[in-house]
DNA sequence: CTCGGTGTTATACTCTATCTATAACACCGA
DNA sequence: TCGGTGTTATAGATAGAGTATAACACCGAG
C-alpha cells in the first residue's frame, strides 16, 4: 500500500490510443520499481475519472494487461500488480520487437554499442 | 539492378496492418543488406499485384518510408532505397521505443545481458 | 440483509483508420 | 504518341477506438 502517488498522464494529441497510453505507463511504472507485485491499482472507474477517459477504456487497458501477464485482477479486491513469466510467447513477442527496432536503428547508422548503452541505462532507472 | 528476388510476405491473419508489413519487411531488407542504397524497388502497381493487396496500400507503405527517410521517391524512375539519418527525431523515437521494449522485458525477467546478445544476434545477420 | 464498490457484459453511437475500387492527373523516357 | 512512374480524388466497406448508459454477479462493510 502507499502507493505513492500513482499518476497516468495522457497525451490527448498523441496518436497513440488511450488504452495503450495507459497501459505502457504501467508496464514502465512496473518496470522501474515504482509498482511491485501485490501493489493494488485503482479501480477503473477511479482512474477514469482522475485522467479524465471512459471506464471502457481502462478497463481494455486493464484486461490487456492482465492478459499479458502483468495483472491479477480479482472481482472483490479490484487490480493488483502479479507479473508473471510465460516462456514461449514472451520471448517470442520481444524477440520480433526487438528485431525490427535493431534494424531501424541499423538503417540509422546507429552502433550495436549505442543500443547496449542506451539499454544499460533503461535498467540503472531505479529498483 | 539485380535485385536478388525482391519479395515481400503478407500475413493476412494478421492484426499488423498491411503497408505497416510492407514497411517493416523493407526496413528489415535494408538493415541486413538485401537492399543497399541505390537499388530501386517494384513500382507500387506492381508490387501490390504480386502480393495481392490494393496499390494505395503499398503506396501508403512508400510514402511512409519516403517520410521516414528510407526512400527516395522520383516520379519518373520510381522509388529508391536512400537512407538519411535525421539527427534529432529518429533517435528519439528510437529511443522511445527501445525504452518501452526494455521496460516489458525487465518485467519478464529478462536480463540486459540477454538483451545485448539478442541485439548483436541481429547486427551479425549478414551485411 | 442492505448498501456500495469491485470487474464484467451488453448495447448503441460517433469518429477514425484501414483497405479496396475506379478514375483521372502531371510527368517523362522510349 | 504511348506506356509506365507517382500522385490525387472520390467513394464505399469493414474494423478499431472512444464514449455513454445501463445492468449484472460478486462480496465486504455496515
Amino acid at each position: 500500500m502507499a502507493e505513492e502517488a500513482f499518476t497516468i498522464n495522457i497525451d490527448f494529441d498523441s496518436e497513440e490510443a488511450f488504452y495503450m497510453q495507459v497501459r505502457n505507463q504501467i508496464i514502465t511504472q512496473i518496470a522501474c520499481g515504482r509498482l511491485t507485485k501485490g501493489d493494488s491499482l485503482p479501480s477503473v472507474r477511479q482512474l477514469a475519472s482522475d485522467i479524465g477517459i471512459n471506464m471502457h477504456t481502462v478497463n481494455k487497458a486493464y484486461s490487456l494487461l492482465r492478459q499479458e501477464g502483468y495483472l491479477k485482477i480479482d472481482r472483490r479486491s479490484g487490480a493488483r500488480v502479479e507479473v508473471e513469466y510465460r516462456k514461449g510467447s514472451d520471448d517470442k513477442e520481444i524477440s520480433n520487437d526487438l528485431a525490427l527496432l535493431v534494424a531501424r536503428a541499423r538503417c540509422k547508422g546507429i552502433s550495436a554499442e549505442t543500443l547496449h548503452r542506451l539499454i544499460d541505462e533503461e535498467y540503472e532507472k531505479v529498483k
